[in-house]
DNA sequence: TTAATTGATACTATATTAATATCAATTAAA
DNA sequence: TTTAATTGATATTAATATAGTATCAATTAA
């Protein structure tokens, strides 16, 4: 089972570079090579992180993506949910036969509750933190 | 992000079916029709679980599958691991550029921990549980 | 004017998941 | 003893998701 998939893993890496030189445009040929990142899919997924508001760009020579926010406010669960869909268990585990209320199923509860608990652990995951914890992590020997 | 496939949640359902009949011999084609499984595709799932003996089979006329053990041991976990492989976050988020010591790096200390904590939630959800909450949910009108 | 860039989108490849099919071996029962 | 109902083992196909590549138009600083 596998929990974080290239793209959601590339996107992070990339938002670290982008973190790293917040304020600065950084071409995603850059960043691609810096990261051992396909380019053309880096661009996609850069894209869609622009759609998403996550960060901007500009076009041209001398042009880029750029961080304009706080990356305390950019959580490694908005990336899943980007780039893997809506964290969800299952779509309905019991339907029509043994069930028959969905509203009311204790089962679906329970379950619903560890979603809860998986996102909201990723929630505290920001790219403020990993930024931060990774300049920890450089500076012992 | 689909957290259970297909395959986990036919497990699961098989498993509650053999539970609630603990003890006597069902057979796939009962349980497949039943429970809305595909059955070949649930006779592949039977064999799995028998060779990690969470059940256990008999052939020819009025044979079938039987849960011997008690389901309060068998978790969400191992049969997420059987059907979908261990929980893993993801295999190295920064190799070799960026972070050079797998084994001091707090980051992947981090996700580790979310490992964590998703497998032992999963871990507290067995078959027993399944059960019984099912039953209360079968009695309220 | 041009080269470096992003925007948009189409395409291919690979892997995973889901489902089906086949045939041999076993066994209770007719 | 024959037969029908079953599991054991395994091969095959189909569908979907993930990963990666390619192309060309639009923009813009130099
Ligand atoms: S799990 Fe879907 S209604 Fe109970
Ligand atoms: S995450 Fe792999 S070494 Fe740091």
């Amino acid at each position: 089972m596998k929990v974080l998939t290239k793209n959601t893993d590339y996107a992070i890496r990339a938002l670290l570079a982008l973190a790293a030189k917040k304020g600065r445009y950084l071409s995603a040929k850059s960043i691609a090579t810096e990261n051992d990142i396909p380019y053309q899919f880096l661009r996609r997924l850069l894209q869609e992180m622009i759609r998403h508001d996550l960060i901007v760009s500009k076009e041209g020579v001398q042009g880029g993506f750029m961080m304009e926010k706080d990356p305390d406010t950019i959580s490694v669960t908005q990336l899943i949910e980007i780039f893997q869909g809506k964290v969800q268990v299952s779509e309905c585990m019991f339907r029509k036969q043994i069930c028959g209320n969905r509203a009311r199923c204790v089962l679906r509860h329970e379950i619903m509750r560890i979603e809860q608990v998986v996102q909201s652990e990723f929630e505290k995951v920001t790219i403020g933190k990993l930024l931060r914890d990774l300049a920890g992590a450089a500076l012992k020997p």
